[in-house]
DNA sequence: CCTTGCCCTGACGTCGGCGTCAAGGTCTAT
DNA sequence: ATAGACCTTGACGCCGACGTCAGGGCAAGG
């Protein structure tokens, strides 16, 4: 398979790709002729990076389970260093959702405050008054 | 006031002043010299921008709170259009958590599942069983 | 031969919020 | 007069994950 294909069965694009490679993430076994070829096993490490990043994890923190999958180990995260990219990740998503909900009530409090202080025409289409015609 | 003092008072960065006056949102009064002068309102127009970027909030979303004080109210969420971004904000606050929580949970569960799948050595510092000496 | 469609490398652009350096002007104290 | 501390503009660097363009090679069909 060649990189257009990858690409197209990994759902990314050919620059993605290639930059995963200039990485180390994927390998670069070429062609004769100069192109990239790759096989089944390397959309599967295109679909783990994928998932990863999806997490939000950076392409970085992808590494150790992209070199677990490459050593032969079914899954990505079938390594101890994989286990701990995931505890780090964990511990990473509860301090910002903590302090998220922190500045959520925060903001939520400023916008009661000036509600309160601002308490004009919420509904600047209500009828007039006046005499009609 | 010229703008190393503002800066130290306001704790940020001459440069952070200058580009803070690039984008708009600080005026751009100067003195005979060619130096940048400001006053005590100026100050506030910095804590209010720190404030909200302390929020999360891009220096864009800054703009209407600024504004806001530039024209003389006291409270830079005085205005409606302030208002508004502060509504924004709070939805964008809880897609993001949520987003986030669900992230946590995914990640909590191959965590989960990857260390039942790695029952290995949890405490490598267990003793040897050996003879002694 | 020519087009079409794939592939290659190299390099610059993007977004935000500045940091940092260069090269110079201004003001104050000694 | 000169040092030192302040100020000025201009411009490049950084981070991450690519997008996008330029300029060219390879392979197959008509």
């Amino acid at each position: 398979m060649r990189i257009g294909e990858l690409a197209e069965r990994a759902g990314v694009s050919t620059r993605t790709l290639r930059y995963y490679e200039s990485l180390g993430l994927l390998p670069e076994q070429r062609a004769a002729n100069g192109y990239r070829v790759y096989g089944d096993d390397d959309l599967r490490l295109v679909e783990q990076i994928r998932v990863l990043q999806d997490f939000g994890f950076g392409l970085e923190e992808t590494r150790p389970f992209v070199e677990c999958l490459r050593s032969g180990h079914p899954t990505g995260d079938s390594c101890p260093a994989s286990i701990s990219v995931y505890r780090d990740k964990l511990a990473e998503l509860d301090a910002l959702i903590d302090r998220l909900r922190s500045v959520r009530d925060q903001v939520g409090a400023q916008l009661a405050e000036a509600e309160a202080r601002l308490p004009e025409a919420p509904e600047p289409l209500c009828q007039m008054e006046g005499p009609r015609e």
